[in-house]
DNA sequence: TTCAATACCGAACGCGTTGTACGGTTTATT
DNA sequence: AATAAACCGTACAACGCGTTCGGTATTGAA
């Protein structure tokens, strides 16, 4: 791939995900964005067909790393759900000011979509571990709202708390007891 | 109060409505809004700041009789918090359209947020009932959210279930248990 | 080094949306 | 009947998105 190619699009990742640590995704403009890339616009319509389709990837690449999790230090398949969720929490962190940005905005829908989308497979394993007499598809549900809402209570305060700490919380309130 | 303005105020009220029944929010502009109540431009920003404060409106509209709940069959103050969230429900249902275009909304956001707020208070006075090894205000947090998204499940499911029936999901998998 | 390919530039454009301005018309109220 | 106000609708300014296109600069390969 031309050395150019790379070099643009990586300026326009950059300069969106610095704006939006100061902006909600909808206040930013493509001219912000082209402006603070240094970029032409019609460059970025030729690596970007929209500005959605950027967020989207800026998402993907959030979570590729974190839902992968092949080249990370994190154990993620020891079965210790607990530890998973701290995983992922972890890793949300170290990209805190996208997210911030991304989960903030008036229609953090988006991000909240993709992250919801793969917390959906990741409880769907582990849903045997959870009993409670509802149908599975609300419990389901039910667990991915949850985490969702424990992130963004944790991005709310600034993501001080410890990973494994706000994990517990979230164990704590959503463990089910037999029936 | 004159008459044309409760006739065209509750013109441009009942074609969001409608409109909101196909489309979502974001979707509708004020020219739809306008040729559906017929009635013109400046008439309707004489009687709404924005789109957004005509969404406001509706959504005030909506959590007014739901919440405070004094000329309603249904009994609020029962203490059964269980019967106050089907009560809640039940009047969501009875907005079934308005409430789809809402939550459905790719930034059903603001809805959402307001549905927010009314449940922050509600949970606020019951939270004593709950217990769990979690600071407070996650734990309400955490109320509120799941609540929300329960609300959230049932709509994508075109509000079948029986009201009470929700709630009941919705109490099993949030009851804490004490330690 | 040469040269063709291609990535980039940026101005101009079409389109849709929001919200404002304003002069003229209709309706209510007294 | 007369005054006040609500309404009409067109035109307008401002902004944002995404496209087009002719020209320039860089790259990678021959």
């Amino acid at each position: 791939m031309d050395r150019r190619q790379k070099r643009t699009r990586n300026a326009i990742l950059r300069a969106f995900s610095t704006l939006l640590e100061r902006k909600r995704y909808e206040q930013i403009s493509v001219q912000d964005i082209i402006e603070k890339a240094d970029v032409g616009r019609s460059t970025f319509y030729a690596h970007f067909e929209t500005k959605d389709a950027l967020l989207k990837t800026l998402c993907d690449e959030v979570f590729e790393h974190i839902f992968e999790g092949e080249t990370c230090e994190y154990p993620v398949n020891t079965g210790d759900l607990s530890e998973t969720l701290a995983h992922i929490l972890w890793h949300l962190r170290q990209r805190k000011g996208d997210v911030k940005g991304l989960l903030g905005s008036e229609s953090g829908g988006l991000f909240q979509q993709y992250l919801k989308e793969n917390l959906h497979v990741l409880f769907q394993r582990r849903q045997e571990a959870f009993h409670a007499n509802v149908p599975e598809d609300f419990l389901l549900h039910h667990l991915v709202g949850a985490f969702s809402e424990t992130v963004s209570w944790w991005v709310k305060r600034d993501m001080e708390d410890e990973p494994a700490k706000v994990a517990a919380y979230f164990m704590e309130v959503v463990e089910t007891h037999e029936t």
